[in-house]
DNA sequence: TAAGCAATTGTTACCGGTAACAGTGCGGTA
DNA sequence: TACCGCACTGTTACCGGTAACAATTGCTTA
């Protein structure tokens, strides 16, 4: 009924050889005697023969491809991420398996599962946080791991990131400098890094003898969650005069409420956010935020795994690559 | 050296039994006697066994996944259609192989060889044009294809998404309702559905008399492109008073760039976008724009795809699944 | 002229699950 | 007692490419 898709057997019956020469003549064609290549070549051509890496993923347990585990892919932070992946991963012939978990230890370990049963031959995290089977699984694969995003753990093979902690305080550390005395902290969804700025924050506004606030949405990151934060804030804490966000979209929300209540932007409140995303740095004012090397992550931390794929012996066991404050004009 | 990751046969070999019996342990464990049931289950769990589909991919040529290709994945209206793919995808068991293309036919190409060597069970495109290697490809891997964004063409199988050309038809004959008569066309990066809006958008114009008047920009769209397009249009057409973006980043960018001028919007100058992403509808006045179904796109898509992957006879070959008309406050 | 060698092609086995089929052992029934 | 059937377990073969090795051919060289 419904025809086969073709296999190099396919194409050895109709020239008259066996499916090893036609393997030998597709990857190797000088191997092969001048006739017959161009007949193999020709008849491959027609047939429409696609590679099928089902042997290879079986023999050799290698697939040429490695797995990429993101909380969210609407995030644009790990879009940029993956971006700077395959930058890497795309030349050097590996394919990316992608999956995200929606922040949950609990589905990154089916993720990883469902990723390990390609057979993928490195993997990239985005958490630090893994369940006791999610660590068991990594060590039965056997296979090299990178972690991104975040320096301040103590990573399982290695560590691609920046330090959330340290930036946050630098952020932070900024808003005082300009004058700011009440400045709370804008917290999203209870995700590590959204934790570890906050760590910096407190070390921040500690050192200085204010009092740090933090407040939470548990809904997930957006421009109306930013304004209705603010709502919030103008509510409780009417003396606020700086706001530090987790995120751009935080940020960029409160700020757009601001307008509509016509409050002075830095005058009344500062505003500061995290990641120097596009619509913060197009708009005016500029936003203040921290600037993070989200491409980068994704370069070098393909760059290490695909090393350690093919064996070499990596020295770093952490790559710090940094951030840059971006003061804007919201401060 | 090296400890290979176990197989059915490491555990077989520790409970005294064949990889058969570990087999059907591991997927139905009612047809294995009691006391062997539960040493293999322990032997599995101690060794972290992880389920290879490998064999099942070679012996069956299926995978239990499908290839997704988008032109790009930092494009938030394809994240959000990913996310409505997975929504129906990951109960099934399936996961997805996604690619990206960057707007490239060639590389479009590339990346469905790439997919398909993994033997995909299905396949879900994002553009209509492709080159003749692309369609043999599909055609010799023999699994179905669903398109999707756009009804207006005549789909390979099977088409879900919306009419570009009448959207931007109905978004400008609305701003024309509103009273503008100099109406400006905004492109970047001449992908299809760029074109698509301008043939709708032309149509507008036409129909009220007026003259369609386009401008380009190569680059890829970004708020910075809008805003030198919007600088662009002040200087060659000052008389301009509606704008109509490719997407709304366009058409933020551009805004930003009156607020930046004492631009009055709409008073002097109305501006529509496309896909009503957050920002738009986030910010004050909020965003004219075409509210496009990204997520129900990917649901139907997948949903289409997989019941025919599962054999189901498919009625509808193309699925419309509408927009809505955002006229917000900048028209 | 026979050994020697390179160039080319063929043969076999393997990877790890599972379908299909083949035992094996036990209890119940005629 | 002999036969049947059920419950459980084992055996074999297969998927498609390729490593490793074997075989064949034709030509060169001592």
């Amino acid at each position: 009924m419904k025809k086969k898709r073709p296999t190099l057997q396919t194409i050895a019956d109709q020239v008259g050889a066996t499916k090893m020469t036609v393997s030998r003549c597709l990857r190797d064609p000088e191997t092969v005697s001048e006739g017959l290549r161009e007949r193999i070549l020709s008849v491959a051509e027609q047939v429409g023969y696609i590679p099928n890496r089902a042997p290879d993923l079986l023999s050799r347990a290698t697939s040429h491809s490695i797995g990429v585990l993101v909380p969210s892919l609407t995030n644009q932070v790990f879009a940029d991420v993956i971006v700077g992946i395959e930058k890497r991963t795309e030349p050097a012939g590996y394919h990316l398996m992608l999956s995200h978990y929606g922040y949950s230890p609990a589905v990154e370990e089916r993720s990883l599962a469902s990723v390990l049963s390609y057979n993928v031959d490195g993997v990239i995290l985005s958490d630090h946080h893994h369940t006791p089977r999610t660590l068991r699984m990594l060590e039965t694969a056997g296979i090299p791991v990178v972690e991104i995003m975040d320096t301040h753990h103590k990573p399982l093979q290695q560590a691609v990131g920046y330090d959330n902690v340290a930036a946050a305080f630098d952020m932070v550390s900024e808003m005082i400098r300009h004058g700011r005395q009440q400045i709370i902290y804008l917290a999203v969804r209870l995700d590590e890094r959204t934790l570890q700025r906050e760590q910096g924050y407190r070390q921040a506004m500690e050192q200085h003898g204010l009092t740090p606030v933090t407040l939470h949405s548990s809904q997930r990151s957006s421009y109306s969650v930013g304004a209705a934060l603010l709502e919030q804030i103008l509510n409780d804490y009417p003396h606020t005069d700086g706001i530090f966000c987790t995120n751009d979209d935080v940020a960029v929300g409160a700020y757009f409420e601001c307008q509509r209540r016509g409050i002075n932007v830095p005058g009344q409140m500062a505003i500061a956010g995290f990641h120097g995303h596009d619509v913060g740095q197009a708009m005016t004012p500029k936003l203040a935020s921290v600037i993070t090397p989200r491409q980068a992550i994704g370069e070098a931390a393909a760059q290490a795994l695909l090393a350690r794929i093919q064996g070499e012996a990596v020295a770093d066991h952490t790559v710090d690559l940094g951030y840059r404050i971006e003061t804007g004009a919201t401060l």
